[in-house]
RNA sequence: GCGAGAGUGGCGGAACGGUAGACGCAGUCGACUCAAAAUCGACCGGUGUAGGCCAUGGGGGUUCGAAUCCCCCCUCUCGCACCA
């Protein structure tokens, strides 16, 4: 259901822009390589290429069924040999352009399944189908070097003008530009060759507060220790267990290790500090290794206070007394006075001790400012059968050697079996013995697969040309691309939307494109959500299976026991919580489906999927047709009224007035106001039927009802089309019609309301003609009864008009 | 833990810093009907006999005026690099 709704809010606005007189491309695909079909294929025994296949009928004919205005001839899928072919040459592309590395990177191992695991399928540290501890395991990978346009990656948001702020904001904060320092610390004594360790820190202006140094359990320095401490060792075999991602990391209890070493201060070479290994500095971050300063830094300040290290503030918060200034469990990280500084007391920190403190290590040749990101390059490899090959192949003699052009695309053979652990293409019999395509010995094909976000990181722009048989085809691509209006998910803000905008920038870099930005606009859209439902032992129930009794609760259908309704969440197929399109488009139409959707809320919300709301989508497209005949049934013929009396003109007004409102509604995604403003117009149309018959109104019906057709077309264009018919018979179809104007001067009032308030508070209302003066307006409030009943005995200090809306008198006085 | 959002009647929500609750759902009463459904009409934030007062997660602030802007807090949602 949430494709769905994704796909009717695209609709509607490929509607509307066709309306307007836009040529509109609005393609349809399949993201169609990933975990759950292999997660399928372990599962129930089917090939994750039929099961992938069989989806993509079922939801195609759903999508069909929904009345989308989809160019159908531009499908495709990701897991097509004709479409991921193409990808593995612009993988190849961007290999010859130096934008491929390969390198080692640690990654989550289950020692039982053999078998490397995404984070999600760690649970708690343990795999989530053998239950074993995972380990992580450190293996050769592709990266694909993102990090090379961070600078633009971040620069080039600004320009995004019709992306949402915070998406924006968020994708600033991944990449992260941080400015600050590296610079190295000698060790008190060398350590296997080992002599310095090099810090990043954005804080050089608090290094004289340093207590300790701690690295990454994946440092140099760390293994180092552990080779002659078993303690150690056991440390880092124990953060070993802590899993990959971030958010383990950093939720994690905060540990370390002393691993007994010391190291110098840059600016105070006879002090010494203790070198730890912690669990919570990242190695793939900055250095791997942090200098801490407890006083000005929270995670230093808990680690410190944990393991009894020293805390000095050196930054004195304005108006503090040096003497007495001390730290409790809070760290201090705003902006001071450096002290107990050395060279640098008095300095204003950060700025001003920050600048000095990087001029004095570029002095003395032990560090200097640079510029840091947060962005990490880009994995793409992933040990699994169902992705995109990646198109190299492995030689003993001539290293790793690009697959030729014209033996692409590499395809994913089908003979596989999910029996065994571990990558179905690793060991397979055949498939990856292949003869070095350099030097014609035996050779070994990649066995890893590209992850899916690659699929997704140009199917945007392959829509263009959908059948060329090059990648992409610049005649093409530059007259579509950029997209016009990107509509997903928020859960995308970062990821896909950022390895897309990277993506396009290395297809440019290697000739495929000419342009870095793939999405003009975006817009994020929210979840589709259900209550979910429980019986008595505790198994999930599908929303049909249950029923309301008489008493108002909730029961099994048809077995009558008692069921718990849970609460209101994300529709997923765990539990069970999920509605049919299919179904609900057999028993209401396409059209009821489309209206629920959009009526329910601001299509940036979640969205709560409920029966009630769609019986009353579906209660309003009858009424709309009992409108619509009732208007058809009126005599023909009557001309174009000269004079209208006041129904006639209260109805002009209201259409005009929806044409106006309902346009600037589509404008701004606000789908849910555009419906109602036309269950507004439907109304009138409703109470002009019982107003007086005459020829100016029955005319101001038939164009009342017309437009609410044509507004509503982009929403329910099946109905749409049927009113329009009965109207015209024979005449236009909606969608060939251009858009509606609304006349201004039918929409403009003839007397406004102006709120009246003394001192912030209503007092009443007074009517007056839309331009009237201020001196006649304020008059008017004055004389209002209940106005003058508060203003009795108070002196009007002020009185404040704000033209066409209220009056405000500023009083003083008794009371 | 870090980053980003959201919070308004019974429910979904509307509201250029200017009459809080448009519109819909649910509900109550009435009409039609033998009856029910459908349909049509009226009512529908709380409280008070009333003038009114109280209400936009909680607490402060700015302003003639705050759902809207600022600060602190609470709750929920999304993301955290191998789900996509």
């Amino acid at each position: 259901m949430g494709h769905v709704r994704n796909y009717t809010l695209g609709d509607v606005v490929a509607r509307y822009k066709r309306a307007r007189g836009h040529s509109v491309l609005h393609p349809m695909g399949w993201d169609a390589f990933g975990l759950p079909a292999e997660n399928a294929a372990r599962e129930r025994h089917t090939h994750p290429a039929k099961w992938t296949w069989d989806n993509i009928a079922a939801m195609r004919a759903e999508l069909k069924r929904m009345g989308l205005s989809l160019d159908w001839s531009r499908e495709f899928a990701t897991c097509d040999p004709a479409y991921y072919g193409h990808q593995q040459k612009l993988f190849l592309d961007m290999l010859a352009a130096g934008l491929v590395e390969r390198r080692e990177s640690w990654v989550n191992w289950d020692p039982v399944d053999g078998t490397v695991l995404a984070n999600e399928q760690v649970i708690d540290g343990r795999g989530w189908r053998s239950g074993a501890l995972v380990e992580k395991k450190r293996l050769s990978q592709w990266f694909l070097k993102i990090t090379k346009f961070a600078p633009e990656l971040l620069s080039a948001l600004d320009g995004l003008e019709r992306w949402p702020e915070r998406v924006r904001v968020m994708q600033a904060n991944w990449i992260g530009r941080s400015e600050g320092a590296r610079l190295r610390f000698a060790l008190a004594g060398p350590v296997d060759g080992i002599e310095t360790v090099e810090v990043y820190t954005t804080r050089p202006d608090t290094l004289f507060g340093m207590s300790f140094l701690a690295v990454a359990p994946e440092h140099p320095l760390a293994a180092a220790a552990a080779a002659r401490n078993p303690g150690a060792a056991a440390f880092i075999a124990d953060c070993r267990r802590m899993g990959t991602s971030e958010a383990v990391i950093e939720t994690t209890e905060k540990k370390g290790w002393d691993t007994g070493l010391r190291v110098r201060h840059p600016f105070m070479p006879e002090v010494t500090f203790p070198v730890w290994i912690a669990n919570f500095v990242l190695m793939e971050y900055g250095t791997g290794a942090i200098f801490g300063c407890p006083a000005h830094d929270q995670r230093d300040l808990d680690f410190a206070r944990k393991y009894g290290l020293s805390v000095v503030p050196v930054v004195l918060p304005p108006g503090e007394d040096p003497a007495t200034f001390a730290i409790g469990n809070e760290a201090y990280v705003g902006p001071g006075v450096a002290f107990r500084s050395g060279f640098l007391d008095g300095r204003v920190s950060p700025d001003e001790a920050k600048a000095a403190a990087i001029a004095e290590l570029e002095r003395l040749g032990v560090g200097a400012g640079v510029v840091n990101w947060r962005l990490r390059d880009w994995g793409v490899s992933r040990q699994r059968y169902w992705g995109c090959p990646i198109p190299v192949i492995h030689c003993e003699t001539c290293g790793v050697v690009p697959v030729p052009e014209a033996d692409l695309p590499v395809r994913l053979p089908e003979d596989v079996t999910f029996e065994r652990a571990g990558n179905p293409l690793d060991h397979h019999p055949t498939w990856k013995h292949v003869a070095c395509p350099r030097c014609g010995r035996p050779a070994q094909r990649e066995t890893d697969t590209c992850d899916t976000f690659v699929d997704s990181s140009w199917y945007f722009a392959r829509y263009c040309s959908p059948h060329a048989e090059q990648p992409l085809t610049l005649a093409a691509v530059d007259h579509w691309m950029p997209v016009d209006q990107y509509i997903g998910g928020i859960e995308h803000a970062i990821l896909h939307l950022l390895y897309s905008r990277f993506f396009t920038r290395a297809m440019k870099a290697t000739g495929h494109i000419s342009i870095e930005e793939p999405f003009a606009g975006l817009f994020t859209q929210g979840m589709v959500t259900h209550e979910s439902y429980r019986g008595e032992d505790g198994r999930w129930l599908y929303p049909d299976e249950v029923v309301q009794s008489d008493d108002g609760s909730a029961v099994h259908g048809e077995t009558g026991e008692k069921v718990t309704v849970g609460r209101v969440e994300a529709m997923s197929k765990s539990k069970r919580n999920t509605v049919d399109p299919g179904a609900i488009i057999a028993r209401f139409g396409a059209d009821t489906a489309r209206w629920f959707i959009l009526s329910d809320n601001p299509p940036d919300r979640d969205m709560e999927w409920t029966e009630a709301g769609v019986v009353g989508a579906y209660r309003f497209t009858q009424r709309l047709f009992r409108l619509a005949e009732g208007v058809a049934a009126l005599p023909t013929g009557d001309a174009v009224p000269d004079t209208l009396s006041p129904a006639a003109r209260g109805l002009r007004r209201a259409t005009h007035r929806t044409i106006a409102a309902v346009t600037e509604a589509l404008e701004s995604f606000a789908f849910n106001v555009a419906v109602a403003r036309v269950y507004e117009l439907a109304n009138a149309i409703g109470d002009a039927e019982k107003a007086a018959d005459s020829a100016d109104l029955r005319w101001a019906r038939r164009e009342a009802m017309e437009m609410v057709a044509r507004l509503a077309a982009p929403m329910m264009p099946h109905l749409a089309e049927e009113i329009l018919s009965r109207l015209r018979p024979g005449g236009a179809l909606v969608a060939d019609l251009p858009w509606p104007e609304a006349d201004a001067a039918l929409a403009a009032a003839e007397t406004v309301t102006v709120a009246v308030q003394v001192m912030g508070k209503l007092r009443g209302t007074v009517e007056v003609a839309p331009g009237a003066a201020q001196a006649e307006v304020v008059a008017a409030a004055e004389a209002e009864p209940n106005v003058a009943r508060a203003l009795e005995g108070k002196r009007v200090m002020k009185r404040i008009y704000v033209p066409g809306r209220i009056v405000n008198f500023v009083v003083s006085g008794p009371g």
